[in-house]
RNA sequence: GCCCGAAUGGCGGAAUUGGUAGACGCGUUGGACUCAAAAUCCAAUGUCCUCAAAGACGUGCCGGUUCGAGCCCGGCUUUGGGCACCA
């Protein structure tokens, strides 16, 4: 009987899905293991093969913990919201969740004829308003809620108002957009509207005016994660800064938090160092200058983390966006200001980062006191320095600071070096090391000791204080776009109002146009009666992150109406133990997450801290393009060796129609209408195609769908071979050639348990050598499966496969634990075999292989094995039968010669002292 | 510019973490079976020199530590990724 893989799988994957294999269910009595994979956006484009990478792996993993006897939540869903959908329905009118269905529909069947083992009970859609019932009810939490930063944790928005009634923000520390001084008579004399806005400076989800991505092509505003180089990452549109009131979420309160974490995740080291650089903590001072406009001072305060080198200051530079801009503009600069702050707001993100390297300012007319020397310097205004970071005002070092002394040089600004024998003619002098001088009670000093005298001088003679910045911004929460999650908010009298809780979800209305509204409102403007109780609702919707950030939990208790996870449940599956995904996601929605899931642990619905405990990235597949050479000027083609002797054109030509670089002639000139009557010069009788290895995209004609080789060579040989391509979490290359060997390995697997006709097991004993065989894969599977080496695992399956063949070993007592060892990875062929072995069908557990123990015979015949780490390294004839210690005393002496008798007899007799780990008799 | 990571045959990749480099698979070559092909099986396959045996050289480059280095240290080169005026 020959291994028939299409009957199989079919048969085994109507099973499962019939009898629910894979269904889960809280149960005490086991321990729970909870495996994800990064929820997929359904595009049009369908998967090619290297979506599965990443699914293929915690599938293994998955099945490789229920044979351990874990109870495993693996579930899968969509991340359905989002662009493209949108782009499609701006351009056909079709309705987004059409698109959506359809998209879904085709993931589903091709990720269905993969052998998945996930719960399917438990799919889940972003864009199901029961599914976004609970991503707007968090939403309403966080608007219901405020940071307070002496108990480090979110509380409810109630306690606060009660505070302010009481004692105003009388030593109220809580994070806010920015320092507000009330009384409570203050606060008790405003009107409704007017606590209203105050209260967005500490909702942890705030409405509020702040610059934004605003990116033309897409009518939308954008986050940080979502835009690079000054271009939309979806679209590649060019972004601007534009100031705009936008929901926001207060991720920056929970900065420190999602720093320190980090710590015990069990992460790639490279992730959690993208992650520590998009916080991006530092220690510094802020330290108050006097300054003088005129007659008038104001005393303005700048974010320094080098404060020993204030005696350098030369000048002072403010962010043009900043508010006190205005403030100390003099009479005579207002012109020269206003035209330069004009100039800046004009440009787009792109053109700054373009322009980087070029050094602009003016001067603003006024001048600040250094509080340590009295000195006067000017107060410059220039965009290198940011608005949103720090203060928004710096002191500037120029002999200290590479920066500063970019703009010191242009526009000749004095600079006075403060460390002893530094040459700052050509450049500055950044580095952290060396002797202080010109710096007053600093004098002498190494630069890291002076760092902190100068804090610590600063602080006790109040001039400031130590002060920690995050880069992580809040997070912006609008966008202007009607497929996204309706915020359940509207205005009543302009007070912006959450919807009730009960009367969630809040259901995206029908358009009929998805474009924004004529006069640049967003689409949801359009919607008719669009309004709660008569009042205006909110028309933008939620950011694609929103959907996204609390998913894994909802997957716990999917079909719950009372609560986004029952708090039982939830204890129950605690966090996700392991996350497959893509390093894409690392500032974006792994952060995202993670402050979601902080927030709702402080408010008591779940009980862990940190979603994701172990994370790993899948590496991308990439495309091997391959290419004809068209000689230039005719439809004549010639193959690769031969393309050097006429001047030719490259052309990529579809993967699909060549097989080991080989060109499909015929395939080819039927490929496409021009090639009909092409021609070909080749070498010995074949056409040899070029190749590169590519990123996979239809373009490149290099996509290979997995759909093909679940055909051609059935869903186990697809699952092995991209295992078997390589690590987990490297890049590779997709090379459709390769997947022969693990063709060939399931056939000659298959044919261990059948001759051409016969079921050929036997009930035999086994041999020890083949008790050894077997043994050796048990030890690797274990001790790789943890550290996802499934390359090597499956060549260890490939050296015990051909062992045993060549044992011609059949038995039953070898075969039937192979079945289990490999049906994680192959699990069509090995239920097959299970139900063939006598077994009732999905019964496949961990339960006992037949015990091994590596015999060892001691014998006095004198010879030794040495071994170093615990493997045999060589052996080494003694003179007569010794105890362990006189052959450790024996191999010791001989080290002392080993470098000749390394040449002279049969051991290469290297030893070093307390090298040696163990000696094993033979 | 700054911060991570990588570099091993014709190709994808192994190497017990300092101990026989190139496992396993692909490809290639030769052979068996076949009228023939496919499939299958067997053998060879890092490079050089050789009829062969033997030998020499070999993990991006230069140097170092060590009895011993793909692995550790110093200095480069190339390449992938992240950040980019964050004071």
């Amino acid at each position: 009987m020959e291994y028939d893989f299409k009957s199989i799988e079919t048969k085994w994957q109507a099973w499962w899905a019939a009898n629910k294999t894979f269904k889960s269910a809280e149960d005490n009595s086991k321990p729970k293991y909870y495996v994800l994979d990064m929820f997929p956006y359904p595009s049009g484009a369908g998967l090619h093969v290297g979506h599965p990478l990443g699914y293929i792996a915690s599938d293994i993993f998955s099945r490789y913990k229920r044979l351990k006897g874990f109870n495993v939540l693996h579930p899968m869903g969509y991340d359905a919201f989002g662009l493209p959908a949108e782009q499609y329905a701006i351009q056909t009118g079709q309705h987004p969740e059409v698109t959506t269905t359809n998209n879904v529909n085709r993931y589903r069947q091709q990720l269905d004829r993969i052998g998945f083992s996930y719960d399917w009970d438990r799919e889940l859609r972003t864009c199901d308003p029961e599914y976004y019932k609970w991503t707007q009810w968090a939403f309403l939490k966080m608007f219901d809620s405020w940071y307070c930063n002496d108990c480090n944790q979110a509380r409810p928005i109630s306690e606060l108002v009660a505070r302010l009634e009481t004692k105003g923000t009388e030593g109220l520390n809580a994070a806010c957009t920015r320092e507000i001084e009330l009384t409570a008579d203050q606060w008790n004399a405003m009107s409704e509207k007017e606590k209203s806005s105050t209260l967005m400076n500490w909702r942890i989800a705030y409405q509020g005016e702040t610059s934004v991505n605003w990116c033309e092509g897409l009518g939308t505003v954008l986050a940080n994660d979502e835009v690079k180089d000054g271009l939309s990452v979806r679209g590649g549109f060019p972004v601007e800064q534009k100031k705009m009131t936008q929901w926001q979420l207060r991720v920056s309160a929970y900065a420190g938090r999602l720093l320190d974490s980090l710590e015990n995740l069990q992460w790639t080291d490279s992730l959690k160092e993208m992650q520590r650089n998009w916080i991006g903590k530092s220690s510094g001072t802020e330290v108050v200058f006097n300054t003088v406009n005129g007659d008038k001072e104001y005393p303005i305060t700048i974010f320094t983390t080098r404060v020993d080198t204030i005696f350098g200051v030369t000048f002072m530079v403010l962010a043009p966006e900043s508010e006190l801009v205005d403030i100390l503009t003099s009479e005579d600069q207002k012109e020269a200001v206003a035209a330069y702050v004009s100039e800046v707001r004009k440009k787009t993100e792109r053109e700054r980062i373009a322009e980087t390297k070029s050094v602009t300012g003016v001067f603003s007319g006024s001048y600040g006191i250094n509080p340590l020397t009295g000195e006067k310097v000017p107060i410059w205004i220039s965009e290198y320095v940011l608005a949103g970071y720090g203060t928004g005002a710096i002191m500037a070092v120029p002999a200290h600071d590479s920066r500063d002394y970019a703009f010191a040089k242009k526009f000749n600004l004095p600079i006075v070096p403060i460390i002893e024998g530094c040459d700052v003619s050509e450049e500055s002098y950044d580095a952290k090391e060396g002797k202080m001088c010109n710096s007053g009670f600093l004098n002498g000093m190494d630069v890291k000791e002076a760092i902190e005298a100068a804090k610590d001088y600063a602080e006790a003679n109040g001039l400031g204080r130590r002060k920690t910045n995050y880069r992580l911004r809040d997070a912006i929460f609008s966008r202007q776009r009607y497929w996204g999650e309706p915020f359940p908010i509207y205005y009543k009298d302009g007070i912006p109002t959450p919807v009730p809780m009960e009367d969630l979800p809040l259901v995206l209305p029908e358009i009929e146009s998805f474009k924004p509204s004529p006069d640049g409102q967003p689409p949801l403007a359009r919607a008719k009666d669009w309004t709660y109780k008569g009042y205006p609702l909110e028309t933008s919707t939620m950011p694609g992150f929103a959907g996204s950030s609390a998913y894994y939990l909802r997957y716990m208790d999917p079909h719950n109406n009372e609560a986004l996870v029952d708090k039982k449940v939830d204890e129950y599956w605690k966090n996700v133990d392991l996350y497959i995904g893509g390093t894409e996601h690392a500032t974006g929605h792994l952060i995202y997450s993670r402050f979601w899931n902080k927030f709702l642990y402080d408010l008591g619905y779940v009980c862990e801290q940190e979603p994701f405990q172990k994370l790993i990235n899948q590496g991308m597949i990439q495309g091997r393009s391959n290419f004809v050479y068209r000689v230039v000027g005719t439809n004549t083609f010639v193959s690769l060796g031969l393309k050097d002797q006429y001047e030719t054109t490259e052309i990529h030509v579809d993967v699909n129609i060549v097989r080991n670089d080989k060109l499909d002639l015929e395939a080819f000139k039927a490929w496409r209408p021009e090639f009909n009557d092409a021609e070909f010069i080749l070498e010995n009788g074949e056409y040899v195609c070029g190749w590169a290895i590519e990123k996979m995209s239809k373009s490149m004609y290099n996509v290979v769908n997995p759909d093909l080789i679940c055909d051609t060579y059935g869903a186990d040989t697809l699952r092995l071979y991209e295992m078997f391509l390589g690590p987990v979490e490297q890049s590779k290359p997709w090379d459709t050639k390769g997947i022969d060997g693990v063709n060939r390995f399931l056939k000659k697997f298959w044919r261990l348990f059948h001759d051409r006709d016969n079921w050929i097991v036997t009930d035999e004993k086994a041999t020890a050598e083949e008790l050894k065989a077997l043994h050796k894969l048990i030890g690797k599977e274990e001790s790789d499966i943890l550290s996802f080496s499934y390359n090597t695992t499956i060549s260890a399956f490939m050296i015990a496969l051909n062992e045993l063949t060549a044992l011609d070993c059949h038995k039953r007592e070898i075969l039937e634990p192979l079945v289990i060892l490999l049906s994680p990875f192959a699990p069509h062929i090995c239920e097959e075999l299970w139900e063939q072995l006598g077994h009732e069908a999905g019964t496949i557990s961990y339960a006992s292989f037949p015990e091994y123990k590596e015999e060892l015979t001691v014998e006095n015949n004198c010879t030794y094995a040495v071994s170093f780490n615990g493997k045999t390294r060589f052996t080494v004839e003694l003179p007569k039968a010794m105890s362990k210690e006189e052959v450790e005393a024996k191999v010791r002496e001989m080290d002392q010669t080993a470098k000749y008798v390394a040449d002279k007899t049969i051991v290469k007799m290297i030893v070093v002292p307390g090298k040696i780990v163990n000696i094993v008799i033979k």
